[in-house]
DNA sequence: AGCTTTCGCTACGACCCGTAGCGTAACTGC
DNA sequence: GCAGTTACGCTACGGGTCGTAGCGAAAGCT
């Protein structure tokens, strides 16, 4: 969440942990029921039952709300264990594209890394928050894959990041650019891509 | 650019083209100073010397707005010839990582994307004028892989758009999520394992 | 008690929105 | 030329949101 005094003062009277939960609560509703450009914090402090200025004191701005209260959405993310490199992929691309199907993911999520295009704070904020946190996915994948001796042991750690942004890439810009649902069928098509390559890819 | 009368009036004072260029190269002008959010139509029009009704009268919003601004940007488009499906699919990777790379692109693309999650005539609007009008790469550079014998005849066309999502998604989060550069290396490591598979990538 | 911090509430100037109204400019057809 | 039609520049307006300031009350600690 934000960042609170490293010596958090143990006097005065401490913040309400349930009205930070109402709020984020409040912001994703707003997110689905307005979507981010006609989203106001007036309108978020009133639904969550909170003063405007409360608000004010614990984010910057839209920005900053916005992007705690869609990181929340991603902690559900597992991995599973179904036995195959190409299951477990498929299994952990669904869940990813069951988030992004929902509304409050949609357009908070796009809104907030456009923004960050012109605000470094808040891009690192997106990354430390959502993006770094679930590459224990991939990381956990390709060892449990290697263990099966279906990947050989890599040595180049910048391929974790090549396979995050082709996966995460790719289904966003199915799910939110195309407009197509990310499916079964979907995904076990891309699924095989990603294993073999194009040049396989037709039998 | 807006969708005109279908049988355009040739009575009456013509509209001004040169206003119409004037205002999209000022709207591009501002996303770079200002980004998306503070983007103000009263500034845009202030910088194309040219009245806020004006441009009220062309378009319906800031939304349709930078969307006709930033598709101009694609355009340029080309994929090479280099002889191989590698060479030609880098190729045109790299320059859609150089078009992501302008401040204009980054701020406004994925402004109007998250818009468009609420506005069902602002993603067609979109996946009109830029996203299908560049699936033409992906069809050139298949078709020349396959008249090479570098890739077997296609029968499944969902394939294309499966493709047009794996590069445009990828490249989209590397640059922009990540908040990486594509450059040469990135590339190289991308078409390898767009075209062998993870399976082969590890040499 | 006394201290400290948060909370809810109200009020405020500043800014942007999108539209209406008006007079003028540009172009076409009679 | 002259009427008809459309686009343009300009001004003005009500309505909404922003982000902040100031206040008294509430909630915790020593």
């Amino acid at each position: 969440m934000q960042s609170r005094t490293p010596a958090s003062r143990a006097t005065g009277r401490p913040r309400s942990a349930t009205a930070d939960a109402a709020i984020l609560a409040a912001t994703r509703e707003a997110l689905v029921e307005l979507g981010w450009s006609k989203l106001t914090l007036g309108d978020v402090a009133t639904r969550a039952g909170v003063a405007k200025t409360t608000l004010y004191r614990r984010w910057a701005g839209k920005n900053e709300l916005v992007v705690d209260a869609v990181a929340e959405l991603f902690d559900e993310l597992e991995i599973p264990n179904r036995g195959s490199l190409a299951a477990d992929i498929e299994g952990v691309v669904l869940q990813f594209a069951a988030i992004l199907a929902r509304p409050e993911a949609r357009s908070g999520l796009m809104a907030v890394i456009a923004e960050s295009t012109r605000d470094d704070a808040l891009r690192e904020r997106i990354r430390t928050s959502i993006v770094e946190r679930q590459k224990r996915l991939v990381l956990e994948g390709r060892n449990r894959a290697q263990a099966r001796g279906e990947l050989p042991p890599e040595s180049d750690p910048t391929t974790v990041d090549l396979i995050f942004d082709v996966v995460a890439g790719a289904v966003v810009h199915r799910t939110l650019v195309s407009a197509e649902p990310a499916d079964e069928q979907w995904v076990r098509a891309f699924t095989r891509l990603l294993l073999v390559g194009l040049g396989q890819a037709a039998d």
